[in-house]
DNA sequence: AGCACGCCGACT
DNA sequence: GTCGGCGTGCTC
């Protein structure tokens, strides 16, 4: 009987172990490779963890090709806490540290020209602009490197591809890398500092010295210059050898920065790993992060994960962003993750933000974090002026939602030949279908949940299950023929604003206006030409590019947040606003008027607009964290989430009888909250019920809801079951 | 997580 | 008579 050799894989599913597979004992490849399998009938990434004799009753399948050398352990280390942190399997963790195409590294490093190429080229019409500019990147040798196309724009990519298609690049088996010294890469070309820049710059310089480092939280209003610190620190982090990881929203904005860092550092090489990079560029970027050849990767919170053996940096952009938790397993944080990473491989993490989220606030104020603030701008352009007028109560003022003061305020604009950005929290026409004589409204059939009225095409739309139907032509309780529409949506706040302005160019931006990228992209650039003037839109519009004709925003809507029943959601306000007065605020009018915001409000006197005003950032923070110390709520405590959802509401009950059984019998501080029905409690034909727990500290939360997890993975409800811990969302 | 197998309802 | 619902069990 032959001795068997295995290596131990997780895969990134939900099994709860590794499985088995045979290798050659010579030809094993070392533990934290990254290799291919196959489970069941599929194919799979997955990370070797162990080696070693097999002795199991499975006949195992051959293991597949090693797609990538092993993974750091630190990266391991990093894999395993979210496991346990946020409660998913091993396997799961780990698919997170693997190319998501998850093909063998490119062994193309270079293409040559072939013979019809060369031909081609030299019988090239001027005017085709890309393919002259791509034939300047070929070297005397006839050889296109692979860096000069990675860090190129989408225009020359496109080209290089149509180049290649049409046969005129062969590829060239891996050449050496391009030899520049690291000091030469991370040269840095960035504006000279204020002395409050340079002041920060020295503080980040101090705290990365520490060892080991903490992460320092770098707090600076719109226009501080915050982006031109923390390229500074990249670039001194490059020169030293380093790699550099930033992460940013997942937004529009990503194309605007990553331009901005190439002008910054131009010789550093830059991958890219945001969800919107394709799987062949995204798995190439992530060979380059993982083999060292990259010097900064630029991306998402996928990418907290990427391989990087010589990180020196953790840059967090827009720390406060909502879009780093991820809302589908496994429900990491990357913000959070990313502090756990540099802890791990004793790296510096700078969290920037103009509106932190209060967590990193009070890590600040209990000094587990550094701080550096930056109260002043650095550009000349002064802060947007912000209005507040009543949203409501005089009626006669206001049409579809837009009060008429900015109304005048918007026709100033068109006067100086300027754009105005009008953000409405809601899309579609009107939140409600209403009859005055009875009091109905239309609801849908599915969920919890009034339907929304679209005039654009006459339906009502669910915005919760995607239901939509024909609206009725009489009220179906009373029979009452006039059915209103109430409540303001942006295709109401359009359509008033083509009435009330008709000379306006007015356009719309919200999911139903725009769907994929290229019509985002198609608007932007319509904004750009200034063939525009009106742009009403969602929140969509509050991130994303900035247009230097922009000089006012109005705000619609903006006191539903103060109703949320989301504890989170006045913060959320306050970064919304500050972010949108950042819009408007980027540059001078024509005639040297700063920019101006103009927020409709009922509540002129609530905090979140006074400190948009004041800008007493620390105020309002440490009163907001008071109150939540006071009420036991996140960040002074720590709270997970169990959800679950069914067709069957007795199921759903049951499993929360259940649930709240064993995490009340595992808690040992703390408390759980009795289960109840969601915000939405019925939602595309389930019925859902959340069930809240909060502890004063980490430990016993994750210990509790680790125990609930084991038994629900051992005894099957009959009912969909997430947990949720430092949950953000509560639909 | 997928995917197959398996046993009970409304339809080409 | 078949298509298809999702309960149960397995993946090396």
């Amino acid at each position: 009987m032959h001795a068997l050799t295995s290596a131990t894989v997780e895969v990134p599913l939900a099994l709860g172990r590794a499985l088995d597979y045979a290798v050659e004992p010579e030809a094993a490849p070392p533990v934290g490779s990254v290799v291919r399998v196959t489970v069941g009938r599929r194919s799979y990434p997955g990370v070797v963890t162990a080696v070693g004799p097999y002795d199991g009753p499975h006949r195992l399948k051959p293991l597949g090709p090693v797609l990538a050398s092993p993974l750091a352990n630190s990266l391991l280390a990093l894999a395993d806490f979210v496991a346990d942190y946020y409660q998913v399997t091993r396997g799961v963790a780990y698919g997170l540290l693997v190319p998501a195409a998850g093909s063998p590294a490119v062994e193309v490093a270079a293409w040559r020209l072939t013979e019809v190429g060369q031909a081609a080229l030299a019988a090239l019409p001027d005017r085709r602009r890309l393919a002259r500019e791509l034939a300047g990147h070929i070297n005397r040798e006839g050889v296109l490197s692979l860096a000069s196309i990675e860090t190129a724009g989408d225009g020359l990519r496109r080209e290089f591809a149509s180049w290649r298609k049409a046969g005129w690049l062969a590829p060239v088996a891996a050449v050496t890398e391009d030899g520049a010294p690291p000091a030469e890469r991370g040269r840095a070309r960035l504006p000279a500092f204020t002395p409050a820049q340079q002041a920060a710059l020295d503080i980040l310089a101090e705290e990365a010295g520490r060892s080991p480092p903490r992460p320092v939280l770098l707090h600076g209003v719109t226009g501080s210059g915050k982006t031109a610190i923390f390229l500074a620190r990249a670039a001194e982090t490059i020169a030293a050898g380093r790699q550099v990881l930033l992460l940013v929203p997942e937004i529009n904005l990503t194309p605007q920065l990553t331009d901005w860092v190439r002008t910054a550092l131009p010789a550093a090489r830059i991958a890219l790993l945001h969800s919107r990079v394709a799987p062949g560029e995204r798995n190439r970027a992530w060979h380059a992060a993982h083999t060292g050849k990259a010097d900064l990767v630029i991306g998402t919170r996928l990418s907290v994960f990427a391989s990087l053996p010589r990180l020196g940096l953790v840059i967090v952009d827009e720390e406060h962003d909502g879009s780093y938790k991820q809302d589908e397993s496994p429900r990491y944080h990357a913000r959070d993750v990313a502090v756990m990473r540099g802890r791990l491989e004793g790296v510096p993490v700078v969290l920037a933000s103009a509106t932190p989220c209060l967590e990193s606030w009070q890590n600040m104020r209990l000094d587990r974090y550094g701080y550096v603030h930056l109260a002043e701008r650095a550009t000349q352009a002064p802060l947007p002026a912000i209005r507040l007028i009543p949203a409501r109560g005089q009626r006669q003022q206001r049409q579809g939602g837009v009060a008429l003061g900015l109304v005048d305020a918007i026709r100033e604009r068109l006067a100086r030949d300027e754009q105005s950005l009008i953000l409405v929290n809601r899309r579609g026409y009107a939140p409600a279908l209403y009859c005055p004589h009875c009091a109905w409204t239309a609801a849908c059939r599915h969920c919890d949940a009034k339907l929304t009225w679209h005039q654009v095409d006459r339906r009502l739309r669910c915005h919760h299950c995607g239901w939509q139907e024909a609206p009725p032509s009489h009220c179906p309780a009373c029979g009452h023929a006039e059915l209103a529409a109430v409540g303001v949506g942006t295709q109401r706040v359009e359509a008033a604003l083509r009435e009330l302005l008709p000379e306006a160019r007015v356009a719309r931006a919200d999911s139903d206006a725009l769907s994929g990228r290229q019509a985002w992209e198609a608007l932007v650039r319509r904004m750009q030409r200034r063939e525009i003037d009106v742009l009403v839109g969602t929140q969509m519009l509050a991130k994303g590019h900035d247009f230097p004709l922009l000089t006012l925003v109005g705000v619609l809507e903006a006191d539903r947040a103060l109703f949320s029943t989301d504890f989170r959601a006045q913060e959320d306000l306050l970064a919304l606003l500050t972010q949108v007065a950042g819009r408007a605020g980027r540059h001078l009018s024509s005639d040297g008027r700063a920019g101006e915001v103009i927020v409709q409000t009922d509540f002129p006197e609530h905090e979140v607009y006074r400190t948009l005003i004041s800008g007493d950032f620390a105020g309002f923070a440490d009163a907001l964290l008071e109150r939540r110390r006071a009420l036991g709520l996140p960040p002074a405590t720590r709270m997970a989430l169990v959800r679950a959802e069914g067709k069957r509401e007795e199921d759903v009950k049951a499993f929360f009888d259940y649930a709240a059984g064993v995490v009340r019998g595992a808690l040992s501080e703390g408390q759980v909250y009795a289960p109840q029905a969601a915000p939405l409690a019925r939602k595309a034909g389930e019925t859902r019920w959340l069930m809240v727990v909060v502890a004063p500290r980490v430990k016993p939360l994750q210990a509790a809801l680790s125990t609930l997890a084991r038994a629900l993975r051992l005894n099957r409800p009959r009912v969909k079951w997430v947990i949720d811990i430092d949950p953000y969302d509560f639909g």
